[in-house]
DNA sequence: TAATTTTAGTTTCATATGAAACTAATTCAA
DNA sequence: TTGAATTAGTTTCATATGAAACTAAAATTA
């Protein structure tokens, strides 16, 4: 038995690319994150990072740029340019927070209200249309399944990170 | 009922950005990848790319740059690059193809071979690390879940990018 | 208080990415 | 054949990324 007939794992000497989840997951996520963002970027001249921001910011309300970092999962750096450039293009504005002026605050412009509103039913849609071939069942499954792998990821991020 | 306090899926007004599959497998992913790139980065000096293409190698022999492209799904310009430092890190080398000029065929020399032996068994460690969370019937189904996912991306993402 | 440390956010810098243009070789068609 | 179209692979260019340095304000400590 060699790996070129191998429907297994195959052995200890030998990657099978193709069944190695980290490169699954990482071709899975790149091919539903690149179709988004075409869409995104077509539609409304948006990238990911851009949009992420209006979602938070239109399901929480006015947040400061560390909450959306949170909210998120997106670094601070990736969020204080996105942040810019939604300014720039008036989806949102920064008012500064008189608590602490080093703080300021991001919340959706009347533009951004209403291109948000537009999104958000697109964005359901595809979802919707990538999970449609899984059965209700199937997707409780993989529900818990993520959960469970992200968090066991994150584990091992941060024991990596402090070792 | 507000989507504040709202386990399902909200409204068409709103997204829930952490239930929202497209987000949960980029930040899965993320997770996971940026993990592992730093563990090849920390210990062999190796890419994810440049890693990729020294797997497939490692399991299929030599190959010319495009089968390297179809077998680690990454493009010709990342395949190009990945090969041309593995050349210089001599971890590979290319011989030209007396079938067809324009081609050249990649293979992993005898250190390429031995850091690629080095690597597999990592890289199998690091995965079960992450199963391991998961029942053996679990995996079985995320295996099944996942293709069917990928399938169903990578046909809308064709026909996308044909409209 | 004044000096020090911490925090929020931005800018800089070095690297990664992929689309498009390009080079060189091969194949196809007239 | 020879000119046009295709293919393999590289280079260029414009953009994205995140770590580290930085600025300014706030909190902590002496």
């Amino acid at each position: 038995m060699n790996a070129k007939n191998n429907k297994s794992k195959g052995s200890r000497s030998q990657l099978m690319l193709e069944q190695f989840l980290p490169y699954r997951l990482s071709i899975l996520s790149n091919t539903v994150s690149d179709t988004i963002a075409r869409e995104y970027r077509d539609l409304f001249g948006l990238s990911v990072p851009e949009w992420r921001v209006m979602a938070v910011l239109g399901r929480f309300g006015p947040l400061t740029a560390s909450e959306a970092c949170e909210r998120t999962a997106m670094d601070k750096v990736t969020v204080s340019r996105a942040a810019a450039r939604l300014i720039d293009r008036t989806m949102i504005k920064r008012e500064s927070d008189p608590q602490d002026r080093r703080r300021s605050i991001l919340k959706l412009t009347s533009r951004g209200t209403r291109t948000h509103q537009q999104i958000v039913p697109i964005a359901q849609d595809r979802e919707s249309e990538l999970a449609a071939v899984l059965t209700k069942s199937e997707r409780r499954d993989l529900d818990i399944l993520l959960a469970k792998l992200q968090r066991r990821a994150t584990e091992i991020a941060d024991q990596e990170r402090t070792a």
